[in-house]
DNA sequence: TGTATTTGAGTCAGAATGACTCAAATATAC
DNA sequence: GTATATTTGAGTCATTCTGACTCAAATACA
């Protein structure tokens, strides 16, 4: 157990609200796939794979350390996030992996973990970042952060495997309504960057004339540019218009 | 101060997740207008009015306690719920009614409330429920049950307010995704009822035989009666399908 | 120069939408 | 008993949207 971890958990039994903990599903899209920041951590011997988390500070708003978990991985510091589910079934703790490690300890060490060791609610959010502008790196404790593939989720410890489909559930409810593809994108785009990422979202193929036809139609986009460094025949560049809804369909409008 | 309310706190101390509640925003449907269950708390001279609402036990889930706290005021036993939103700024505790009682009272009387005094992170869910099928009781401690039509919920005591306005938003976002409106009516309705419903969540009014169309063309409901007491015309009676998706319109299926 | 691939644009039948009108059924007033 | 107001159920119609297509233009690469 190194020291530094240590002393942290001793620092959070003063400062931090107990039993209750902050996940971020963080979301980017790269190489036309849906990506999650993960942060890995080596526990003797274990590794573990986790979202990033923390803990909420006695005199910080919920939202304030979202904003603080958020930075700590990815340094962006004005994004938007939103808070989608909440695990906290009695039996939640911090899992076989951290439990094996406690076994090897003795008393005095396994005090020092009490104040983590307990049964944990976890609140958890998810943000949209464009992939381009993310410099991940190291949180203060232990972790390495990178990028992994929603498919590969699977992989993730404790029941983060489910938060992450729950967040993936929720980004496909909230496309209609939220202005996600502008968070997700950077400020310019082609047409086909757009298909994709919706495609890569819904987990469905979407025809693409039809799609072209629609997001054109709706007007929530506009033409920037006219060329683009690809490979075959050159893409028109868009933006999202400033000040117009940038939802798919109309808000609370379901046809009637 | 009453004793039970008293004792009741000293033994949550004991018992419960600290700095962390539950609040719920059970809907009902009546007269045309949605409702709301409410519990009235008189606290020496103040007349606080809040959501049902209360705590997580150590050895409970957080589901669990939903359910608990819903029995508790409406007696329901299998009732769908869902988290919406989490209340948690530092500055969040029990509220101006509550200190003002606190400022009255001795060291002793104060250290008894000090597990309640403290920043609270409040877990929201709402409930969907049959107006006619629900007995309103007083729970436990002190308070009375009531429902409040949610234009009056600018009344309620606390963040309570927001807590409504938050959870009648995400009931507007769900409403074509879950089977809402089978969870807010009686077995049989009328299409009047089902129009008047969804009028009511969504705030405006919709074109009638516009509606019905619609609805009927969905195949949702299924025509189980002839007559109905009413007034005027009387008007065929309806019921859910049983296994047909209960939503207005498909899931994830934007137009694309 | 030719070919495969990708982007942008168009066609068309069928379905859905929004704004309507109108007749049938009933309680109540007269 | 009849007329009237009100509510329910059903239909019309022009416009728009949808889904399944085809096809030409632009480019990299063989």
């Amino acid at each position: 157990m190194i020291q530094k971890l240590r002393h942290f958990i001793r620092s959070l039994e003063k400062t931090a609200i107990p039993q209750l903990s902050i996940n971020c599903v963080i979301f980017g899209f790269h190489d036309r796939n849906l990506q999650v920041v993960v942060n890995r951590i080596a526990l003797e011997g274990a590794r573990i794979v986790v979202l990033p988390g923390g803990f909420v500070g006695q005199n910080e708003d919920v939202s304030k350390a979202v904003t603080r978990i958020v930075k700590e991985s990815t340094s962006l510091e004005r994004i938007m996030f939103q808070q989608f589910a909440v695990f906290g079934d009695a039996s939640r703790t911090f899992g076989k992996e951290f439990k094996a490690m406690v076994a090897n300890m003795n008393t005095e060490e396994r005090q020092e973990l009490a104040w983590i060791s307990r049964r944990f609610v976890t609140i958890c959010y998810m943000a949209l970042v464009n992939f381009e502008k993310i410099k991940l790196h190291p949180t203060q404790y232990l972790e390495t952060a990178e990028w992994m593939p929603i498919e590969k989720s699977k992989a993730l410890s404790l029941d983060h495997k489910e938060i992450v489909e729950s967040a993936l559930a929720t980004l496909r409810k909230e496309l209609p309504y939220a202005p996600i593809a502008s968070n997700l994108l950077p400020a310019k785009f082609t047409l086909p960057d757009l298909h994709a990422l919706t495609e890569a979202i819904l987990g469905r193929s979407i025809d693409r004339p039809n799609f072209r036809r629609k997001i054109l139609k709706s007007e929530q986009i506009v033409k920037v540019g006219q060329d683009d460094s690809g490979q075959r025949r050159p893409a028109d560049l868009y933006a999202f218009r400033h000040g117009k809804r940038t939802s798919l369909i109309d808000e609370y409008k379901f046809g009637f």
